[in-house]
DNA sequence: TTAATTTGCAACCAAAAGGTTTCATTTTTT
DNA sequence: AAAAAATGAAACCTTTTGGTTGCAAATTAA
């Protein structure tokens, strides 16, 4: 089981729910209740998510709130800056 | 078949590919000569990044050498950036 | 012209991904 | 105390992913 940040954000939906949760901290019903899929679908991918270190999670009561923790996504940011002269010309000035 | 940039970039062998191929074109076999995998393997790995538009073919006679086109990083680099605040302090100043 | 090189692609396969339904557990509400 | 709500996770299924071998076609070299 690969589990690195590139592949985290590689699907739609979890890109979706980091949208979602990066602002305010939501638990899995709040988050399910934005897709068409089922609460155990959205919890695998949460699951993933927090096995990548970009979700933690705060219980309260009966409740898990997911929070986002972004800083991950350097490494992705990192690795596209090496390439960045491609598409940026100002890049060079 | 999804075939959107995240997903392309999501495998660590097209991440390696991509770092060749970025400053000096070259043909099917030359990438392959730096994995062990089969050159289909890497044929296919190559074929979503063209589908991307990651990469583009230039023909010259029986071998066909791949340019890298990455200003399609961008969106990865926008979507990102939407981000950046988390793990950036320096972005608010 | 014959042999070697370079490539694309079909056919096949195992494992991973992404979804479902179902059920047990814990906490809150009535 | 009983019912409802929120969650985690098992079991299962289908599709996608990432690899293989084998073969045909086109170009180049001997």
């Amino acid at each position: 089981m690969r589990r690195d940040i590139f592949q985290a954000i590689a699907d739609p939906t979890r890109r979706e729910i980091i949208g979602l949760i990066a602002h305010q901290s939501l638990n899995v019903n709040a988050v399910a209740g934005n897709f068409s899929m089922s609460r155990t679908a959205i919890y695998k991918h949460v699951k993933i998510l927090t096995e990548c270190g970009l979700i933690i999670i705060s219980q309260k009561g009966r409740e898990r709130y997911y929070e986002a923790k972004l800083e991950k996504l350097h490494e992705v940011s990192d690795w596209v800056g090496i390439y960045r002269e491609f598409w940026n010309a100002r890049f060079d000035t």
